[in-house]
DNA sequence: ACCTGGTGTCACCAGTCGGTGATATACAAA
DNA sequence: TTTGTATATCACCGACTGGTGACACCAGGT
């Protein structure tokens, strides 16, 4: 009987219920929920171990971010684009489906908050991964494009973050509510149809 | 003697003493900083009096939200704008200082982190004001704006949201630093274009 | 002089936090 | 079997948290 008082030992097993725990807990409870009780506590496991198998929370946060997949490749989002189309249309794209993954990904928009109030392995890792998944499509493509297409895109991208963000707990920005469909598409139109013009208006007519 | 063991006994100045501790609070250490017991030290108040005074943390907030002028008026953003002026330069005009007065609020810049973290009495008054800032403004002028227009609007202004936020730490979104003139001017002519070719390219021209 | 109500101070509670040392168990090599 | 070691568990620490009851003081009116 005194098989069933300790648990399984299998460290790597361990270590995945300690991973997998943090993930939990995060998405459930959100990033101000984590910490080295509540992680264990999530996980089923002694507060210790974490200690033992990664030194610190910190170092747990680490291993999170170098063993976890935190935002899938870009390259296929534009599998499905023509080789030949122009520009815009693939800024818009790029903008739109870098969108709806966050808000399919509760994981991801919690980190994507938790990266706006403060600095750890984590936040740090994931942004700069977030960062690159645009600029990578399209340096593999050969595209360089312009400064200020880039500033639009980030601009509008960084727009439609923080009205996912803000949806999260019905609290939505001016009745903008991403996760209704019919909002969204509206949004989507309205994204499309501002980097379309922004690229027909030649630049000279400014005030 | 006696008359310097206990602290002077001014209800209203207590209360504004807290006040005032809660918002260096929250400018100094961040949102996830505040707690009745850091309010209460920070204030050099007994933490008992948050109580009587305010009933509860949650009260305090409210309180602080009530009385503090969260987001300063728009009216006086567009007096110096030519009453003629077209719609496509009010809405920049808007956006942009709006961004402008948030860059330059550090307590602000806490409360729009805080709102996209948690719900509190704060957060959902402070939001409910800056929703209706740019909002007025326009209504005061007898602007009724067309739909997609104040959608992009509302997208661009929270994408400098986000940029500004993410500046704070030295943590800038694809080296897109607010604070920086040179970065801001940049921005700020983007916007202005994608804005004003909005309006000039007609809305049948979409993919 | 006495009392009352408002005000500020202190001491304490139970609960949680991050962190650590000692111990019990399981498993594998000897 | 015995022994060694990796693993898991428990017990505890000091510090902090939100929250409350009891007390000290002071100013006013009666």
């Amino acid at each position: 009987m005194t098989g069933e008082i300790y648990m399984q030992r299998d460290s790597e097993k361990t270590r995945q219920k300690i991973l997998a725990g943090l993930e939990k807990l995060i998405t459930r409870d959100g990033f101000t929920a984590v910490g080295v009780n509540a992680v264990a506590r999530e996980a089923g496991i002694d507060k210790v171990l974490i200690y033992r198998y990664f030194g610190s929370m910190e170092g747990l946060l680490q291993a999170f971010a170098d063993e976890k997949d935190l935002c899938p490749s870009v390259d296929d989002i534009l599998r499905d684009l023509k080789d030949g189309a122009p520009y815009h249309e693939i800024a818009t794209k790029i903008v739109l489906e870098h969108a709806l993954t966050l808000q399919q990904s509760p994981l991801a928009q919690e980190l994507v908050c938790w990266e706006l109030t403060e600095q750890n392995p984590l936040t740090i890792l994931f942004g700069r991964e977030m960062e690159q998944r645009g600029l990578n499509a399209l340096a593999d493509r050969g595209i360089v494009p312009e400064k200020d297409s880039v500033t639009l895109s980030v601009v509008l991208l960084c727009g439609l973050q923080y009205l996912i963000l803000r949806g999260r707990n019905n609290n939505p920005m001016m009745n903008i509510d991403y996760s209704k469909n019919e909002t969204r598409e509206d949004v989507e139109r309205v994204i499309s149809r501002a980097i379309k013009a922004f690229y027909e208006v030649p630049e000279g007519s400014l005030k």
